[in-house]
RNA sequence: ACGCGCAUAGCUCAGUUGGUUAGAGCGCAUCGCUGAUAACGAUGAGGUCCCAGGUUCAAAUCCUGGUGCGCGUACCA
């Protein structure tokens, strides 16, 4: 491999390409599971995604968490599967083909009938799933599409059957008429979730309507914004505890009822007249005559007459409430409630009036609002018409209003179960972990029974069969089962396949048919941890060993969704929660902060992202971010740049350092591998235990965003601290133990990097991975990087005195350069002496180990040390508050005034004898903290931890060795512009004014073993190829190899 | 409307159980470094920690009430 060439040109993006490549080629995810596979089972969920759309950023978030955690957990040693799911069956689905057909699914299956039109679903819904293998591949998740599990498989369907016989056995499914949204368009129920995704504000006709009573000459006003229910009407409401008035309209020449505290709105517009008060009690119980004479027969069924109820308020309206128990939860809730069971529904599934309603048959609802407040109007039944702007929820799909009516439906009985989510939702870790108690818990809570029959076509079967004569009902729950009772076996279990199935059972009268409904589709992703195993008919040990899961990891919007039907059907079968930990990833923003839209275009495609910055960079940005602990998060594609500049680039120049100096000195892991005792070679090794230590420790608590900073961290202090200190040790001729020692410590870093890393960045670290194992002559390490076993943390071998030691030291050298740069005096020109002033001697001791490294770094002659501090030094105290707090309570103010007023000499004796008395209360060491700052009059530096002081004074001397390195840097600067290689040797023509003359001379030999050359002469004529200005003195000079 | 979350530098975000000098990166300005550097380093400017109360010796942090944003829930007739 040509990797002079490869570097020049080193790409992120072809290199993950190459990568890509590899894996595919080599079956590298089949074999990382062919190894683990005798290791115990990790289980991991995949949420199934409706395969209509492409993937998006929200995808992306989710994909690199179902990514990493499952290559982590792999590398651990676990057995991790990953099957793809996809989620077939579902409105979304239809709707598409509605759209196709131009045709409401109703007419269309009237028209190509059942068959042709779930064949036309079935065509769809792979359609994009190439797509979405390629972008999951892309950001390189490893996740098996060959043996996915779709949901409209039959071996999932089956089980989802016996999910349903499950809980009909458990007694946990009943029919009922409830009030539910739904869509008109469609002609089908919603589910809550779907009717709650796209409400709208809107202006709808208020009306004040009057209904007679029957045992007096006065009326009742009631409100509403839907006149389209008055024909409907059966009751009406008050609230006991509300006042209500009478009152007397003169002008319009009628006596009616409304609240008290409704009086001030409508006497804006009328001259009203109270004539008396009464609560809502006293009316409760009077009747009043039927508005439209549709249903008037229900006054037998003691419709008709005021009831009471809380659900009333006076914030709007008359405080009466027009009651349509056919429309309304409340209003069916309060009949109920009373006893009256009497309820109508005249509105067909394309919300026009049934015949019933002999006035308006076949208009639509809400175009026959105008014609029914028409003719109120002509009635004198018509107080005041307004309109009134609310939030309505409009259907997802087809855009259109939602209406609420009471429709058949089949119900889970959740309400029944609760205890048990609750008690399930105990059990699950959840990241972030205010979504338990907080958004997930309250749901729980108030969960109410969940609608799961659609009447829809592509979709599973409910697997109920009735009784066409004594309406007994069986629940089938397999396969087998049916066959048993029918004589039919099927294949395929969708409905043009089960819908004729009918049977009788001797001995019975009748025919058992199947009820037409198919399942809600949220019931089928809830099934998924059986279904997708076709559980319990086949895999029951798997299933048995593996359930809960380990791990899922889900958008915020699932919490009523995915996460919610999974602990909905656990807790009811198996008393469990179906997962144990999740994370719950938050919603992706485009840069403006708003939505990502399609529209709007105010985002960047995610393939065009990883085409420009690579999949390693993008997955790193998404987990740094509050994403992965739920909170939202602005994307700005320069953030995903920003992870190229600040991690993948800095690791990636410490390999190729590393990479070229070992290249040229043939060192190889196999043979020159040393322990050494350099400090810093210690000091990086323990830099790595305590990495790994705290990478185990947030990933056992899911907490990925305190992994990758830390990973950060560790490559920051490698670039910038060992390498940056080292890199004369690497330049040393020939291959001493010492530089042995130096590559064995780089090389061991960048390997247990790249490891540790392979879960958050799989594609670089690979690289990395691959070109070191390149390097090693008898390597049997595993073929990639992904087959290696996590890192775990030697503990013998970290040194936290040691980590203090270099943070000092790198203060040191941080307040060196501040000194240097007040004085402005460039770290080229030496300067001749620093002094590292501490009281305590260990820790002196401790820094003068490092001395070579801070001359060096700050280019000082020699270092000294100083205990005695007070002669650079003011100090000041403060109390240390956390501990005294505590212990002082009310007095605190009173002591941190006196210990802030301590004298120096106070401030000597405490540090002496380690207490001090102030007013009766005895402190002792740690109870005061001790800073330092600069005296005045002195070049001190301190950052009230350490305190240096620096020699800025300059000789000619020191200003000549500084200008011979000035001359360097123009002689290296030289050999680069003049194509030289690195090791090659040069001779040098120097042309220069008299004193830079002088330095050079003086410094030759330095300048000569820094440029590698070979001789130097000087010339006072001519002209050079390179011409400098140092300082006031120009240099030319001409370079030949020799 | 209710529930949950968020609000910190021009921008994107850290900020442990309350603890007195509130941090990082980007951007900006200045200086420097560069034979691992698509770079980088140092220094500096830049803050009403959304607002108002409260608890406390002490509040960015806890409580209450607002405001703004997001998400969720909701037929307020």
């Amino acid at each position: 491999m040509d990797n002079e060439n490869q570097n020049e040109n080193f790409s992120f993006v072809e290199s993950e390409k190459k990568i890509l490549d590899f894996w595919k080629d080599q079956e590298i995810f089949k074999k990382s599971l062919e190894q683990t596979k005798d290791c115990p089972p990790y289980i991991f969920y995949d949420g199934p995604p409706f395969a209509t759309g492409l993937p998006h950023h929200g995808h992306l978030v989710a994909s690199t968490l179902k990514d990493i955690i499952p290559r982590y957990f792999t590398m651990k040693g676990r057995y991790v599967e990953r099957r793809f799911g996809w989620d077939c069956h579902g409105l979304p689905i239809e709707h598409e083909i509605d759209k196709k057909l131009g045709m409401s699914a109703q007419d269309a299956v009237e028209k190509i009938g059942v068959k042709a039109y779930n064949e036309e679903c079935r065509g769809i819904v792979q359609r994009f799933t190439s797509e979405w293998e390629k972008t999951i591949s892309r950001i390189g998740r490893w996740v098996d599409f060959e043996n996915d599990y779709k949901t409209m498989d039959t071996d999932f369907m089956e089980s989802v059957w016996w999910v349903f016989g499950q809980l009909w056995e458990k007694g946990l499914i009943y029919q009922g008429t409830k009030v539910v949204p739904f869509s008109t368009a469609l002609g089908t129920v919603l589910s809550n979730f779907e009717a709650g995704s796209n409400y709208q504000d809107v202006q709808d006709p208020a009306v004040t309507i009057f209904f007679k009573l029957k045992d007096e000459d006065a009326y009742l006003a009631a409100w509403t914004t839907t006149p389209w229910t008055l024909p409907s009407n059966l009751c009406l409401c008050t609230n006991a505890d509300i006042k209500y008035v009478k009152v007397r309209d003169e002008e319009k020449q009628i006596t009616f009822y409304m609240a008290e505290a409704r009086l001030e709105h409508y006497s804006k517009k009328n001259t009203l007249e109270v004539l008396g008060t009464v609560t809502g009690a006293d009316l409760k119980g009077r009747q009043y005559e039927p508005l439209f004479p549709y249903f008037a027969d229900l006054a037998e069924e003691n419709c008709f007459q005021i009831l009471n109820d809380d659900y009333v308020t006076t914030e709007s309206g008359t405080g009466i409430v027009h009651i349509a128990p056919g429309f309304g939860e409340d209003d069916n809730r309060v009949m109920q409630e009373e006893g009256i069971k009497a309820s109508v529904c005249p509105v067909d599934d394309a919300g026009k009036f049934t015949n019933k309603i002999t006035d308006y048959a076949g208009v639509y609802v809400k175009d026959a609002d105008k014609e029914i407040i028409k003719d109120l109007k002509e009635r004198g039944r018509l107080y005041e018409r307004s309109s009134y702007l609310h939030s309505y929820p409009f259907c997802p799909r087809s855009k259109t209003p939602l209406i609420y009516k009471s429709i058949p439906s089949w119900y889970v009985n959740v309400e029944a179960i609760k205890e048990k989510m609750v008690a399930a939702n105990k059990q699950i870790h959840w990241v972030p972990d205010h979504i338990k108690e907080g958004r997930f818990g309250k749901w729980l809570e108030g969960a109410r029974d969940w609608a799961i029959s659609r009447n829809r076509v592509w979709g599973t079967p409910i697997p109920i069969w009735i009784n066409d004569t004594t309406d007994k009902r069986i629940c089938i729950s397999s396969i087998e089962q049916l066959k048993e009772l029918s004589g039919v076996e099927l294949s395929d279990l969708h409905r043009e396949n089960t819908d004729d199935v009918s049977f009788s059972i001797p001995g019975e009268e009748g025919t058992y048919k199947r009820i037409t409904e198919v399942f809600d589709c949220w019931f089928e992703s809830g099934s998924m941890p059986y279904a997708q195993l076709h559980y319990p008919f086949e895999n029951k040990e798997m299933f048995d060993a593996g359930y809960p899961a380990e791990f899922i990891a889900e958008g915020l919007d699932q919490t009523r969704g995915w996460f919610y039907t999974l602990t909905v059907l656990s807790a009811a079968i198996f008393d469990k929660p179906a997962f144990k930990n999740v994370i719950v990833n938050g919603l992706v923003l485009a840069k403006d902060g708003r939505k990502m839209s399609k529209s709007e275009r105010n985002f960047t495609a995610p393939d065009n992202l990883m085409e420009e910055f690579g999949a390693d960079a993008l997955r790193l940005y998404l987990i740094t971010s509050g994403l992965v602990k739920g909170e939202e998060q602005k994307f700005d594609d320069k953030g995903v740049k920003d992870m190229v500049r600040t991690a993948l680039l800095p690791w990636f120049n410490s390999f190729k350092f590393f990479k070229t100096y070992a290249d040229l000195d043939g060192w190889d892991p196999a043979k020159h591998y040393v322990e050494g005792d350099n400090i810093t070679d210690n000091w990086l090794i323990s830099n790595l235990q305590t990495l790994k230590k705290n990478i185990s420790k947030e990933m056992d608590a899911y907490q990925l965003y305190n992994v990758v900073p830390a990973l950060f961290t560790f490559i920051e202090d490698l670039t910038n601290t060992y390498i940056r200190l080292n890199r004369g040790r690497f330049w040393a001729e020939g291959l001493e133990a010492d530089k042995c020692a130096a590559y064995s410590t780089l090389y061991t870093a960048l390997q247990e990097l790249s490891i540790s890393m392979a879960p958050f960045a799989p594609f670089f670290s690979e690289f990395i991975y691959q070109e070191l194992k390149e390097m090693n002559s008898s390597s049997d390490a595993p073929e990639s990087v992904h087959l290696c076993t996590y890192p775990t943390a030697d503990e013998s071998k970290i040194n936290s005195l040691l980590e203090d030691a270099v943070d000092r030291m790198n203060q040191i050298i941080l307040l060196g350069r501040q000194k240097r740069n007040q004085v402005k005096i460039k770290v080229k020109t030496p300067l001749q002496e620093l002094t590292v002033i501490h009281k305590d001697e260990a820790l002196l001791k401790e820094i003068a180990r490092l001395e070579n490294y801070i001359k060096t770094e700050l280019n000082i002659k020699s270092v000294s040390y100083d205990q005695d501090e007070a002669k650079y030094i003011n100090f000041f105290t403060k109390p240390n508050f956390p501990a005294l707090g505590k212990r002082l309570g009310k007095q605190m103010g009173k002591f941190t005034g006196l210990i802030k007023k301590l004298s120096e000499a106070e401030i000597a004796k405490f540090e002496r004898q380690g207490s001090i008395e102030l007013d009766g209360e005895v402190f002792t060491q740690g109870d005061i903290d001790i800073f330092r700052e600069a005296r005045e009059g002195h070049d001190a530096l301190s950052n009230s931890l350490i305190s240096i002081e620096l020699n800025c004074e300059l000789s000619p001397e020191l200003l000549r060795e500084g200008l011979a390195r000035e001359v360097i840097n123009r002689i290296q600067r030289s050999r680069k512009d003049a194509g030289f290689n690195v090791g090659e040797r040069i001779a040098l023509t120097v042309k220069s004014d008299d004193n830079l003359q002088l330095a050079i001379e003086e410094h030759q030999e330095y300048i000569c073993g820094e440029t590698l050359t070979n001789s130097i002469s000087f010339s006072s004529e001519g002209s050079y190829d390179f011409e400098f200005k140092i300082d006031d003195y120009s240099l030319e000079i001409a370079l030949t190899r020799v």
